[in-house]
DNA sequence: CATAATC
């Protein structure tokens, strides 16, 4: 379980307790003060650095994983970070000398060893590392760093090493591959990947580093209430940005990289508590972060990272003058004093070039989807009139019903176009003895969250949701996304579907098509052609019917991958197999299995052995 | 047109 706010404060105050005392000849304990991140953690009266002994020489042998769960706290581990100024090698945890009194343990819910593995993790060690052998990769920009086959390869410091194993990852994903050499060479970059393809940890990971490694920042002004974090990441939803929290977290633990998060929708005065006790990293929704930029509770001046998440979506209509006064005129360092990364899984060129005023010199990455070509996501559309929908998702959650193991019915995930429409097929579908639940954002932050725990519990196996759920969250175990409503823009539909056939296994997405799609018809059918999957003779007469124009809806780059350099039109002949290696791509190891060799575990199937794993998110 | 995003 997660440390609730009430143990945090328990903690803290506990923790405060003795330091009070000694306040004289220690830093005040009721106000935080700035410490840079190699400071930290260091016992309260060492004010000289570590002697040479406990410098990067030294060996920290990991305790066991099984010493870490509990509510107890890990040993402190000793990050020998290799490249820092020898001496500052003794952060010890929870030593209360920077803002890190104590934190808690991100892994603390992790399963007991001798507790069986459940259903779920079982599940979650499944990873189809066969269906990443051939996933196509396009680069292009000047100089693009070579891709790593494993985590050893990468510098990342003995703390996060021990973070990853903590995380049971075993090897990068191929958007880790490629994405993190690109970043720790400090370049910008605008990433195409799907998601849960591990793009959290692409960010996360050259930040965490980048910081370690750093130069400490100033010092703000003393008595200004304002904080000033190195990092920052973007995300169009609460959820999303919780989430990206959580992960963060596991991946800062005891680095003394401090990650915060801040959405609305919640009591604004707890995340100013949090923001005060220190900030490294601030994962943020764009109207909270506005409005702690206008109070003057953040500033960005000191920004070295910027990370757009779902990017495409930050950058749409909706959110663009939000997220161009957030990064174009507060206090930002402008695009080349920063370092810049956009990720999505899909990049329309409208919103690349868009995103290119944010960006400076480049490289753009295309990982092919995960789940298209290989079949992972069965891909269904039925003719159902408006009138006949309910039934009609009736009978699929009847034979979903039955599909459910342990006498649990498998998780569906239900997308509806409107709010209104949300609550009011929840109401049906209650009525009608189905167990579901609603996600949209009419309701308060509390329901919000309430709704989706209790799906992702299995509680409640029936989630209908908007948009808000469409992008980035991470539930395990969908097993169906039906499609009651279709979007209008395909991108969102590619965005639902990927809710189900996560991290290399199968699922299923159903969609009710009728006229009110018409628009949608010809994306859809091509999405679906290069998917490999079935498409029905009505839905290609709709597809020629509404599609002489070319349609707007056209996806922008081809089916394998989620967008492609708008840089590169032009150049680019629809079709061919020249898709890799034109222009100036990155040579040698852009095609299909031109990297083979780094999954080559052997593991087929879903059925990859415990703990055999990938830093899938 | 909808969806999301501060109080």
């Amino acid at each position: 379980m997660r440390s609730s706010w009430a143990d945090l404060a328990a903690n803290s105050a506990a923790e405060n307790a003795p330091t009070a005392n000694n306040a004289n000849n220690t830093q005040a304990p009721s106000r935080p003060v700035y410490v840079p991140p190699h400071l930290r953690n260091r016992g309260p009266t060492q004010s000289a650095p570590a002697p040479a002994s406990a410098s990067s020489s030294d060996k920290f042998s990991a305790p066991p994983l099984s010493d870490n769960v509990g509510s107890r706290w890990a040993p402190p581990p000793r990050n020998d970070y290799r490249g820092r100024a020898a001496g500052f090698g003794n952060r010890t945890g929870g030593g209360g000398g920077g803002w890190d009194r104590r934190e808690a343990n991100p892994f603390a819910d992790q399963d007991d060893s001798e507790e069986p593995l459940t259903q779920q993790e079982q599940e979650n060690t499944g990873i189809n590392f066969d269906a990443y052998e051939d996933i196509p990769v396009e680069t292009s920009g000047g100089n693009v760093p070579p891709p790593v086959n494993t985590f050893a390869e990468i510098d990342l410091g003995e703390a996060l090493n021990q973070n990853i194993r903590r995380c049971k990852y075993v090897r990068p994903t191929p958007v880790q591959r490629h994405a993190i050499p690109i970043s720790l060479a400090g370049r910008d970059l605008m990433a195409c990947a799907q998601t849960g393809s591990g793009k959290t940890a692409a960010f996360c990971f050259p930040i965490i580093s980048g910081i370690m490694t750093g130069q400490p920042a100033q010092r703000p002004p003393r008595g200004v209430r304002t904080v000033c974090p190195l990092a920052l990441v973007l995300s169009p939803t609460r959820e999303l940005s919780m989430q990206i929290h959580e992960e963060a977290k596991k991946f800062a633990y005891q680095t003394g990289v401090r990650v915060v998060v801040a959405y609305g929708g919640a009591p604004i005065n707890q995340q100013l508590r949090e923001l005060e006790r220190g900030v490294d990293i601030l994962v943020a929704t764009p109207g909270r972060l506005v409005d702690l930029l206008e109070r003057a509770r953040v500033s960005l001046q000191m920004i070295r990272y910027l990370a757009l998440d779902e990017a495409d979506r930050m950058l749409d209509m909706g959110f663009e003058p939000q997220i161009r006064k957030i990064v174009e005129q507060m206090d930002m360092p402008p695009a080349g004093a920063r370092q810049t990364m956009l990720f999505s899984a899909t990049f329309p060129k409208e919103i690349q070039r868009l995103a290119s005023d944010f960006l400076s010199n480049y490289i753009f990455l295309a990982v092919g989807r995960v789940g298209s070509s290989t079949d992972l996501i069965d891909q269904r559309v039925e003719y159902v009139q408006e009138s006949d929908k309910r039934s009609h998702l009736m009978d699929l959650l009847h034979a979903q019903r039955a599909n459910g193991v342990q006498g649990k019915q498998a998780l569906t995930l239900v997308f509806v176009e409107t709010k209104k429409g949300a609550d009011a097929l929840e109401h049906w579908l209650c009525l009608n003895n189905f167990p579901a639940t609603t996600i949209h954002g009419d309701r308060t932050q509390q329901e919000r969250e309430s709704a989706l725990r209790s799906f992702k519990s299995g509680n409640t196996p029936i989630l209908v949701a908007t948009d808000v759920a469409a992008r980035g969250l991470d539930i395990p175990h969908v097993a169906h996304v039906v499609n009651f409503d279709l979007p209008n823009d395909i991108d969102d539909y590619v965005h639902r579907i990927g809710r189900t056939g996560r991290a290399g296994k199968k699922g299923l997405a159903t969609a009710f098509f009728n006229e009110n799609n018409s628009s949608l018809a010809r994306s859809l059918q091509d999405l679906m052609q290069e998917a490999n999957q079935e498409v029905p003779a009505w839905l290609s007469r709709f597809a020629a019917r509404s599609s002489f124009g070319g349609g707007k809806n056209r996806r922008s780059g081809g089916g394998r991958f989620g967008g492609r350099d708008f840089r590169r039109e032009g150049s680019f002949s629809r079709g061919g197999s020249d898709y890799h290696g034109a222009g100036n791509s990155s040579g040698g190891y852009g095609a299909s299995g031109g990297y083979g060799g780094g999954y080559g575990g052997g593991y087929g199937g879903n059925t990859a052995g415990p703990g055999v794993t990938s830093a899938w998110d």
